[in-house]
DNA sequence: AACTTTCCCAACCGCAATCCC
DNA sequence: GGGGATTGCGGTTGGGAAAGT
């Protein structure tokens, strides 16, 4: 399962570890601590360079990795990190404990990703993929509310909220959309589809002929329905649903692209700033504040 | 059974960030 | 503040295992 021993240039021992290199790097670290790495293999006894040292312990040897399969909570774990974070393997890592960065990436990249294609969900932007866009948008919607009631940190099902209400903004709010003309998608069916979810009551409380909303929700008016969204009661949040129907050709991305189309949900925003890790809310409010396209919104 | 292809993941490589003198 | 040393990170590779023919 691994390359062939050899040396490099310097005549250390490169490729596989063995058992007996593997017990003395233990054995060594239990005792003294790693100190400095580049040290440390002259130290132990090893032939080996400290770096890979490092990666030995970090990835394989370290007492507190988690072995085995990844969880269905994990798994919801990094695909909605990596929506937010992109390929920041060591900061999706850090969410999930007993899990090194190189796991992580070696399960996305094997697993993660083609169940993601199979979706119809472009595993780089996370949004669905241009074909048949409002079929797959509309299948994703499945995918989209079971994260949204997981049970798991509550920022990360804000996050995936947020991903949900736009894609049925996608499907609703669509006037280019020969799938709503053609009666493919309409309130009822999301009703139906989203029978068991909070959602589908909230779309109950809307005309089924869907037209861009008119004019902003009272904040009553979203009292009334933010419950129905399972989203907090926020009248910010209701702006921002009005202002993000009122963009023209509105086919919204998940982030959109336009300045006039870009305001991020308050409520969200908020709720991220006091829950998110500094290095998670700096990726995220650069590019909000900034209003560049975040690395997960481009193609 | 033999061969080929695909999958999987440990380990490597190179670059960027951080540390330290 | 500058520069070399060290560490951390993400992309990629290589080869054994598993699946397919």
């Amino acid at each position: 399962m691994s390359r062939a021993s050899m040396l490099d240039e310097n005549g250390l021992k490169k490729g596989p570890w063995t058992p007996e290199e593997d017990r003395i790097l233990v054995d060594y670290i239990e005792k003294h601590g790693h100190g400095s790495w580049r040290a440390l293999p002259k130290l132990a006894g090893l032939n080996r360079c400290g770096k890979s040292c490092r990666l030995r312990w970090t990835n394989y040897l370290r007492p507190d990795i988690k072995r085995g399969n990844f969880s269905n909570e994990e798994e919801q774990i990094i695909i909605t990190l990596h929506a937010s974070l992109g390929n920041k393997w060591s900061i999706i890592a850090s969410h999930l404990p007993g899990r090194t960065d190189n796991e992580i990436k070696n399960f996305w990249n094997t697993h993660l990703k083609k169940k993601l294609l199979q979706m119809g969900i472009d595993p780089v932007t996370h949004v669905p993929m241009p074909s048949d866009h409002h079929m797959n948008t509309f299948s994703n919607l499945h995918h989209l509310l079971s994260l949204s009631t997981a049970p798991w940190d509550s920022s990360l099902r804000l996050h995936t909220q947020a991903h949900l209400l736009q894609n049925v903004l996608q499907i609703l709010n669509s006037p280019s959309s020969l799938a709503i003309s053609n009666n493919l998608f309409n309130t009822q069916q999301i009703t139906n589809l989203t029978y068991n979810h909070p959602i589908g009551s909230f779309f109950q409380t809307f005309p089924s002929n869907i037209q861009p909303l008119q004019e902003p929700l009272s904040c009553d008016d979203y009292a009334t329905t933010a419950p129905a969204l399972g989203l907090e009661n926020d009248c910010n949040r209701a702006e921002s649903f009005y202002d993000m129907s009122q963009c023209p050709n509105s086919l919204p991305d998940l982030i959109p692209a336009s300045p006039e189309c870009s305001k991020i949900p308050t409520a969200i925003e908020n709720n991220w700033g006091d829950i998110m890790d500094d290095e998670t809310s700096n990726s995220y409010w650069k590019h909000a504040i900034n209003q560049t396209p975040p690395p997960w919104s481009v193609s």
